[in-house]
RNA sequence: GCGCCCGUAGCUCAGCGGAUCAGAGUAUUGGCCUCCGAAGCCAAGGGUCGUGGGUUCGAAUCCCGCCGGGCGCGCCA
């Protein structure tokens, strides 16, 4: 069965062609009215080529809809309308819009998934937190938005690899290294002997003391780096684990010194032409490239500035043949996007100018006793992903953190997430998705035999409100997938929810007349098995009783 | 000072390749369970879309100035 947007589209075009045949390429948009009244469809192209036509838009759209096309898409579609300055309204037959729960049945999980991007290989990297402490709020909400765009991107068909990248090798694990040694010995922050910006969390001590008691020599820091970071590391695999993410690669930091990337990456600068010697260190003119000013590739006490590992780790990314990545990293880190960039523009391996991609989200500030939490990893106050979950459950943080653009500050007042824990928005979808299961189980026949059922039976006004919704879903899931915008599955899944609870309280489903109480468990079913996949995206549960 | 991002209802936020875009949730107020799950539904009040210009037949949406907020501006990562 053909889908009823890409009919209206082609005889749109038709249409077009025969009454403005010099009208050129115009990109025909139909758009879902948010207004009932405005029909199921419309399109502003008799707007668009007014003044291309030399006509005035409603005499264009009267010319358009009395084409003979329409005559021949009678079966989907009703005869087209005018309205307002030139609008063409579209309503499309009913039983077309009953396919939909047809379509959404015989498809299941796979409903809303495309081919379009086909095994395409694509990186997502996030959180990518340094292991010199617990994952965070900000941490959580990289965690919730990463993964629901990676589950985004391979619903539209790619082959998406989830990489975590660990700078395992900076002066802040030698500050870690520092801090546990410190501490070990006895030495509290402020105190002689306490390194300048150490880590003052409590889960230092904690480090310190499981060090001490596996018998670790307290001189050896080498041998308390390696203990503290793989600590973390746990750590932090624990947090991810609680929340639900699973990342394909661990990139370590260090290897791309013990591989020989970096020493790769800065002679490749060096004999692309672009460096140059001043004040003994070595510069990349990366001004050429937008940059507002050049940067240190070689410091002057021989040592690379953190900008060269993260080209070399760019380029291995490239290599490994993605030719399409994310990057998903906190506001504060937006300057490093015009510096990576002109550093692999440098190099001149023909990676494309707008090479990695990025989605940047502000920080989460947390509101706790009406106050703001500050998060600072050195004074060690702060609220931890972990923290998070125990106060409202990982479904709801993941929805939550997920349910805003990425690039608006977020305000998580802890208090309201937790006294509130039954208003968050979360379970108002899921409970539209037990309440469907519930009425399932109660009806005890076989949800398979639905797909089947005649349709007919379902023409009231919230019913075909419901369908329209439901086929909104698979361009949904594509547009979000295309902006990188998660946000977009939780606002429809809110609307779709709202959409079905009315119908539930303003009609009984399970009525006494078998055909009307199959067609409705039909649509109930198709509600059903998308919200399953759009919570899906979302990385959320969606349970069959709560 | 310079660069990027953001100012929409009391609060938290959608909408921003212009029109059919003044919206949702929450909070407040008033209704709805002898009946499929009331973690639900229905209704009401509430906004010059920060501000001043500009482009356009038409601007929350595009352009410029200003005000307010966030982030960045290291031979730190």
């Amino acid at each position: 069965m053909r889908d009823p947007k890409s009919i209206l589209v082609e005889a749109l075009g038709a249409a077009l062609r025969a009454e403005v045949p010099d009208a050129g390429e115009v990109a025909i948009l139909l758009e879902r009215p948010k207004n009932p009244e405005h029909g199921d469809w419309s399109s502003n192209l008799a707007l668009q080529v007014a003044k291309k036509a030399g006509k005035n838009p409603r005499e264009l759209a009267q010319a358009l809809c009395a084409s003979a096309v329409w005559a021949t898409v009678a079966g989907t579609v009703e005869a087209p309308q005018i309205a307002g300055p030139g609008f063409i309204n579209f309503r499309l037959k009913q039983d077309t819009k009953q396919d939909i729960i047809r379509r959404v049945l015989g498809e299941g999980a796979a409903f809303g998934r495309a081919r379009a991007a086909a095994g395409s290989k694509v990186m997502v990297e996030f959180v990518s937190a340094n292991p010199t402490g617990p994952l965070h709020v900000g941490h959580g909400r990289q965690a919730a938005l990463g993964d629901a765009i990676a589950a985004l991107l391979e619903s539209q068909g790619h082959a998406v690899t989830r990489e975590f990248y660990y700078n395992d090798a900076g002066a802040q694990i030698q500050n870690l290294a520092l801090s546990v040694q410190a501490r070990a010995r006895g030495i509290e922050p402020g105190q002689p002997g306490w390194p300048q910006d150490g880590y003052q969390g409590e889960y230092i001590v904690e480090i310190a003391r499981d060090y001490a008691a596996g018998g670790g020599g307290i001189d050896d820091l080498e041998s308390i780096r390696r203990f503290a970071v793989a600590a973390l590391r746990r750590e932090q695999d624990e947090d991810l684990k609680a929340f639900g993410v699973k990342f394909d690669v661990y990139y370590l930091e260090s290897s791309l010194y013990t591989e020989g990337k970096v020493e790769a990456a800065v002679k490749a600068l060096v004999a692309s032409g672009r460096t140059y010697e001043k004040d003994g260190a070595l510069w990349l003119r990366t001004t050429d490239y937008g940059d507002d000013k050049d940067r240190v590739v070689r410091k002057s006490d021989g040592g690379y500035t953190y900008f060269v590992p993260d080209v070399a780790y760019h380029v291995t990314k490239w290599q490994r043949g993605f030719a399409r990545v994310i990057n998903v990293q906190g506001t504060d880190h937006h300057s490093t996007i015009t510096r990576v960039r002109a550093g692999l523009q440098a190099l001149g391996a023909g990676i494309p100018e707008g090479y990695p991609d990025y989605v940047l989200h502000s920080l989460v500030k947390v509101v706790r006793g009406g106050e703001e939490v500050k998060i600072s990893k050195r004074a060690g106050s702060y609220v931890t992903v972990r923290d998070l979950i125990e106060w409202v459950g990982r479904d709801a943080v993941r929805f939550f953190l997920v349910s805003r653009r990425p690039d608006t500050d977020f305000v998580f007042d802890v208090d309201l997430a937790r006294s509130q824990s039954e208003d968050n928005p979360v379970y108002y979808v899921q409970y539209a998705h037990a309440r469907i299961c519930s009425m399932l189980r109660q009806w005890s026949g076989d949800p398979a035999s639905l797909s089947n059922v005649p349709l007919a039976p379902l023409s009231l006004a919230r019913e075909l409100a419901l369908m329209q919704q439901l086929a909104a879903f698979p361009e949904t899931v594509a547009a979000a997938a295309g902006e990188f915008a998660p946000h977009a599955v939780a606002f429809y899944l809110r609307g779709l929810a709202g959409e079905f609870h009315g119908y539930y309280n303003a009609e009984r489903i399970l009525v006494e007349d078998p055909g009307l109480r199959e067609a409705r468990l039909a649509l109930a079913a198709a509600v059903r098995q998308v919200l399953a996949n759009g919570l899906a995206l979302l990385g959320v549960g969606a349970p069959e009783k709560m």
